[in-house]
DNA sequence: TCCTCGAATTAGTATAGACTAACACCTACG
DNA sequence: CGTAGGTGTTAGTCTATACTAATTCGAGGA
């Protein structure tokens, strides 16, 4: 008798699930997720990432290039849409229907996205109504693993008086980085286009809610990608 | 610098909740847990169980007598007593509000068990009135770690047209216990009282919901502890 | 009273996942 | 155009938890 086979599809631990999700977010709006970037989203040690990286390119979840990083492959870009759905879910019907604030929820919707059943994320998003935004106003992913890709506007080039979330900063440059983040600019910022001057001039905002206006210049204002808020 | 101390009060991992609660199930009819009836009802080998006992009767939560069994410490009993609220609270969460019946709810509710924080169980709690029973009539415990001590009847004292659950069985004899199996007489059986003969006399039961009637002695009516039932 | 057989335990191994320490690879600066 | 520093990887160890195989214990029948 043959030594019995490994399951040819087990079900993914909770590790393998953080690591997924991880690598998800850090590529998503680049190539590659570097094995620091990843140790230091999931506070883990860099060589717990190699090691890890090996098994999940074995099991053909991501693609590894070594020294330059990983991708997820279709099959874990499905997993990994599957558990931000679920995280999604879960927030909102914890804010919607438990009572939890913005603030609490995170952690909560953390822990319970690696143990709920398929199920009860259906059940959970019928009582909501199948939302399509988390209380942050995030996108969730359908069950069929689509996403509405967040549609992103340059700084420089919104309307004037449109209410927008700063959600990706286009440069790597550490002298840039560093004047945005003195500046208050990082992601996740609300902000208002309060005017704009012509000719390729600076764009000046307000942002919410303090209130603070800041003049972007031409250059920096078209490397702050940001979402258009409805409201 | 001394090397660091290990976390003297660390988080109870999944499997040790698990081995808390099947333990306290196992022994809060009697005195000790046997490794054997351990191992079935977590499905794992006779020897893990013997390793866990180790670990966890070393860190204070269970009290082993080798080739006897184990029984819970009043730390252990806390512990269990905490997983079994977590347990029943979801249980009626997902029965009431997200549709769940009671074939189904057991699974979930097993796994969530492990993720939830105290504050989502105490809010649940909260959203269902702060319930004393789960959808199987089974008390819930309070959150200070208090559980009603179902008040049972000896079947042989109960009052005639009544209704009630078996509960449990008040003997280890192995013949009375066969006897008992083979006439349906197990706990979970329910029944109701028909009659009962006078002077020390036979009772007469129905099982619900076949209506086969049972005619036991005092002897062994006595042994069989029941749970009288509103309905 | 002794032996036997089932239950319990010990011994040894495997896996997932983490860590530290040590080594290898790239790139950017001088 | 070569090297220094940082990033990535390998090597080796640890813990929790499971397993199988081998051994030991103890209670009930002859």
């Amino acid at each position: 008798m043959q030594p019995a086979l490994r399951d040819p599809n087990p079900p993914l631990t909770r590790s393998v699930e953080d690591y997924l999700k991880a690598i998800y977010h850090l590529s998503s709006q680049g190539g590659f997720a570097a094995t620091s970037d990843i140790a230091a989203m999931l506070d883990v040690a860099p060589p717990s990432v190699s090691g890890m990286v090996k098994r999940l390119s074995e099991t053909g979840l991501i693609e590894h290039v070594p020294y330059r990083g990983v991708q997820l492959t279709a099959q874990g870009r499905r997993a990994a849409l599957r558990m931000i759905r679920r995280h999604r879910v879960l927030e909102l019907y914890l804010t919607q229907h438990l009572g939890y604030d913005w603030g609490n929820v995170h952690a909560e919707a953390e822990r319970l996205e690696h143990a709920v059943s398929d199920d009860l994320i259906e059940r959970m998003a019928n009582a909501l109504g199948q939302p399509q935004y988390d209380p942050h106003g995030d996108p969730i992913p359908t069950a069929a693993g689509d996403i509405e890709e967040a549609e992103l506007v340059a700084l420089g080039e919104a309307p004037i008086g449109t209410k927008l979330e700063l959600r990706q900063v286009g440069t790597q440059d550490p002298a840039r980085l560093h004047y945005f983040a003195e500046q208050g600019l990082t992601p996740g910022v609300l902000l208002t286009v309060s005017e704009r001057q012509p000719f390729n001039g600076p764009t000046t905002i307000a942002l919410v809610p303090s209130g603070d206006p800041r003049v972007v210049g031409r250059e920096l204002a078209q490397l702050l990608w940001c979402r258009a808020l409805g409201t």
